[in-house]
DNA sequence: CTTGAAACCTGCATGC
DNA sequence: TGCATGCAGGTTTCAA
């Protein structure tokens, strides 16, 4: 499920009630999600005090007092709920426990975080905090997209020779860390770029011209996401998922939003996910 | 090297 | 009602 945004959203949403605060006891109910938890990795995050809470791409960064990190990735399905504050910022009390909910943090000052993910895509692991960055799944990573490094010239280079279709090469994380496939398309829609445009293809112009919509999509979505958090606290305390307005994703036969298009937003298949797109507005 | 497909897993909507 | 099919916001691993 979570791109870039609702993974920032989770993070924001966490914060208040994990930064500062020690964990008192973590449930884990399974032995693995994607692969299996770290060894003793109840143990490990006993007692600990969460420093501060980042993120890199989709990956949720928690740094702990005794110097090991805990690295969480949602997956498609995984999903995060905050109870129980004692600040009455979210749900007051705890609700029942649900299926699917395999790891469960109990904060010493009343809070607790459940992870819940059926399709368990997602994945925890811990790490020495000093070389979190070379972790094996974060080393592979490109540049965060918000991030100075993320910029025309950069793009530009990457993309010069790629035979890959513009969509694909987006979706690639070592190009580019944290868009997904619905953000992808929101992009690509807004830049007026074909989705199956070869990236190598694409005038250095309309690739650099990416780059600021591909930030105004992300920081637009965050923003959603902000308001959902101030919404959300009284009711349910599920971080992340919030009401999304899309141009195009999800939007198949129904018309382009562009002024004066109306033309049907089709839904093809590139490399084995879903590209929503206008074939009238994008060339 | 690049690119594409398969794999991981559950749930839900749709159609017969 | 059951059952089969296809789809889902991700990423690694393997094959070509």
């Amino acid at each position: 499920m979570p791109e870039l945004p609702e993974v920032e959203t989770v993070r924001r949403g966490l914060a208040p009630a994990m930064e500062g605060v020690v964990v008192e006891r973590a449930d884990v109910n399974r032995p693995d999600l994607r692969w299996p938890f770290p060894e003793r990795m109840a143990e490990r995050l006993t007692g600990q005090r969460v420093e501060r809470l980042r993120r890199r791409s989709k990956y949720i960064l928690a740094d702990l007092s005794g110097g090991e990190t805990l690295l969480i990735h949602l997956g498609m399905s995984g999903r995060m709920t905050v109870s129980g504050d004692p600040l009455g910022q979210f749900v007051h009390h705890h609700p029942m426990p649900q299926k699917h909910d395999h790891v469960v943090f109990h904060m010493a000052n009343g809070a607790r975080i459940t992870f819940n993910d059926p399709r368990r895509f997602g994945a925890m692991d811990l790490m020495p905090t000093a070389t979190a960055e070379q972790h094996k799944l974060l080393a592979v990573l490109g540049p965060e997209p918000l991030g100075n490094d993320f910029n025309e010239t950069y793009l530009i280079d990457t993309f010069r020779g790629r035979a890959t279709p513009v969509k694909t090469a987006l979706l690639d994380q070592r190009i580019v860390a944290g868009l997904g496939n619905i953000y992808v398309c929101e992009a690509l829609y807004r830049a007026r770029v074909s989705p199956r445009r070869k990236a190598g293809q694409i005038s250095a112009g309309r690739v650099g011209a990416l780059v600021p919509v591909i930030r105004t999509v992300l920081t637009e979505a965050i923003e959603a996401g902000g308001s959902s958090l101030r919404d959300f606290r009284q009711a349910d305390g599920e971080l992340g998922y919030f009401q999304h307005s899309f141009d195009v994703y999800g939007r198949e036969g129904q018309p382009c939003r562009t002024e004066g298009c109306g033309a049907e937003i089709r839904r093809i298949t590139q490399s084995g996910r879903s590209t929503f797109y206008c074939a009238q507005c994008q060339r």
